[in-house]
DNA sequence: GGTTAAGCGAGACGGTACGTCGGGTCTTTTT
DNA sequence: AAAAAGACCCGACGTACCGTCTCGCTTAACC
């Protein structure tokens, strides 16, 4: 997961959550209801503390894992009130989930436009996909994001809202890069046209993460290269 | 994964815990050294509170969800005391692995026997797969088993000792069934003889997790068969 | 305590507080010197404001009771932000205070002139006497005066300024009225020359307040009267 | 007021509080109905944790007052968690009160027996009351009275239930002592038969709760006299 | 068969963190 | 320049559980 941005386009930073429901705005716009609940007004937001948050809820998932992570500990460090966190944020793993978010904005943006985020194309699939997923590789092994990550992956297990937030946010945009390059490799004929790109993505990805998750055996970058031999020998054109 | 029993041989029950280290008897059983912590005489456990304990946990998880399951509660749906509860099990996640080890043990000898759990070999090694493949995709998909397991699998991304337990009772054991079958398809010369069994095992398994855990698409019977489907055909043998 | 405006001459509303400091004018009065805090201007202070902010204390103190009225939801009931209350006092219970003795400035205005407030002089002392004093004890047993006031009592005793300010504004006034019925008393050769009536007045109006703040035995005319009966015997002309 | 024993009869120490509705068992003693709530079990309470709170919070009370006296500093200067004092007492003021009604008991145990609490009967009657009248004033003056009988009368007057109490506990008692007194001058003739001992006792005490309550006019010896004097006068035998 | 010692139900205890409330300050926008 | 609005930092609230620590009580195992 070589920290693509998280859409197509650039993002604009701040982008600020647009309520306390960590998500798409949960009312229509329709302006607020009788049953709403008052939500915060965003434009008075202090773009401060949301980086203060954000700043020393990363520092203290990485320091002291995510379960002694508090929001207490939170709001302390960084310099704010409790209040100000459960003003925009539900829970413990909403904040964590946005500040990741941010962390991997940012980093795109400072790796300059969305192009790095992108899968190559030099045509030559196998080399292109095995780059890739050992960069991949590498990151799951990097201690400063498998913190966050872990922690992220565990919550979403538990709480689908969570999850779908994750999957959708994080996940998604990086299959749909797979799911890209292989369609243009259908298109090269470098794979078979029956070829399902969903599914061939998944064999790639699958496996790698349930090494990941599970720890079983150790991931290395012969494990990357050879997973895309078994998929891409399979996905060959036949005859 | 319809329910292995988690070893090769008969388990007679009960198996009780040897300690509060949940795990293999951390004294070298040559006594209570000097230094050695006076660990509970496994021999006066109560195996009427073992078993109230595990009924209590996975009522508790399949209603209310592991978040909202405590060892207070536990205890309380027991009938024990909590004290009952520490001197056998490390942490909550403990307690709630080996109910859920002590429930699939039950539900592998009430199925009868232990060959229930090995994959059957008719000689169709597609039709094989895609029978244990269909199973577990109907156990993930079962409510009684997702919550549990998903708990597990959570606590087991963090916790690191945790998850070892978890892969080596309960996975691993499920994992060796399909390599053994690969194995003997390679023997019977259905598979390239150049095959990995255990690659293999993980593009089967990989994305049918992935899947489970991130909750991206539906899992269904053709997702399973469709997987079976380009896994063996990578497989072929190459003429 | 029948309802005295609060100063023997005519109280022109409005009143306004002079400064934060709940109480007479804390600057000498020759302009706002160097070191002096900034205190914000009377003149241009919104009465709407203050109007509503009394209403509201008043009502809510009624409602819920002194313990559960806030300065937000004061601020709340009112429409008036927090601020604006913060600016004209220094706290919840000064607030109050005010609100009280706008009250009772109201409610003696109405009952026309300030005459009402002061003791007839009938030539009958005792049943002068006896006739306020039971007013009083009515006064203590109305609900709508009872909550405020014991609020206000109980904040005055713990507060030595807001004490001081709620002897001052409230009690002194009251208790001078008795002084001077008394001295005319004395002065009519109805009491005994040596009477002190500062004391007298003490011996009336202490155990009456004894018993409303410790709720030790009923409020009644009888109580009254027989308090009246026996100081006044404690105090007839010694032959 | 000079510290009598809460009771007649001699108190044997400790006298624990026997449930967290700090007052008599609320349950009729027929055995727990289907709406008790769960009582803590009294006998496993820990008396020294008691005792740390009773020092604590009178510490705390003296040297900050008592409106910054709060449960977590009495807790966290007891060494005691906050739960161990919501398990016993139903608010801080109830805490407060025990505390002090404790520190009246030892206090009366020091001095010896129950007599020091009596008035004593020299055959004058003026003497006497004054004697006693000239130890509440001192009492009333002394700093280390003020402050938590000044929170106490308060809060008394705010909350009925608690002022029950406080009225049960301290002032009756004490008022009784003076009815005694006053019955005994009675029968030796040296008031009035006529005499209401309890209306009496009011008329010496009231005023000087009032000053007390009121700072309205110093608190003084010759204050003490004058009421004694004036009493009596009023009380003496109508020839 | 009586003693002893462990496991056990129970739950009080010192703590940590929770999520909420409100205090008092500050800033932005409106009147 | 005061006022309405409300976000902010902060402290305390009362609650829920944590994991530890006694209490009696029961129940073996060993005298």
């Amino acid at each position: 997961m070589p920290t693509p941005e998280p859409g197509p386009g650039p993002t604009p930073e701040p982008e600020p959550t647009p309520g306390p429901q960590s998500g798409p705005e949960p009312d229509g716009g329709t302006g607020p209801g009788p049953g709403a609940r008052t939500l915060p007004d965003a434009s008075r937001r202090s773009e401060r503390s949301r980086r203060a948050i954000f700043d020393a809820a990363l520092a203290l998932v990485t320091e002291n894992g995510y379960a002694k992570t508090t929001v207490e500990g939170i709001a302390a460090r960084a310099g704010v009130g409790k209040q100000t966190i459960y003003r925009w944020w539900p829970s413990r793993a909403a904040v964590l989930l946005d500040a990741f978010l941010d962390l991997q904005a940012r980093a795109a943006e400072a790796m300059g436009g969305d192009a790095g985020s992108e899968i190559p194309d030099t045509g030559d699939l196998a080399a292109d996909l095995k780059h890739v997923l050992r960069a991949t590789v590498d990151e799951m092994n990097a201690p400063a994001f498998e913190g966050p990550t872990r922690a992220l992956a565990a919550e979403g297990i538990t709480d689908p809202d969570l999850g779908a937030r994750f999957t959708e946010a994080l996940l998604e945009p990086q299959l749909q890069h797979y799911v890209r390059r292989i369609e243009a490799a259908r298109e090269a004929g470098d794979v078979d046209p029956g070829t399902d790109p969903r599914l061939a993505v998944e064999l790639l990805v699958g496996p790698l993460h349930h090494r990941w998750i599970h720890r079983t055996l150790p991931l290395t970058h012969a494990y990357a290269d050879a997973l895309v031999d078994h998929v891409l020998h399979g996905l060959a054109p036949r005859s």
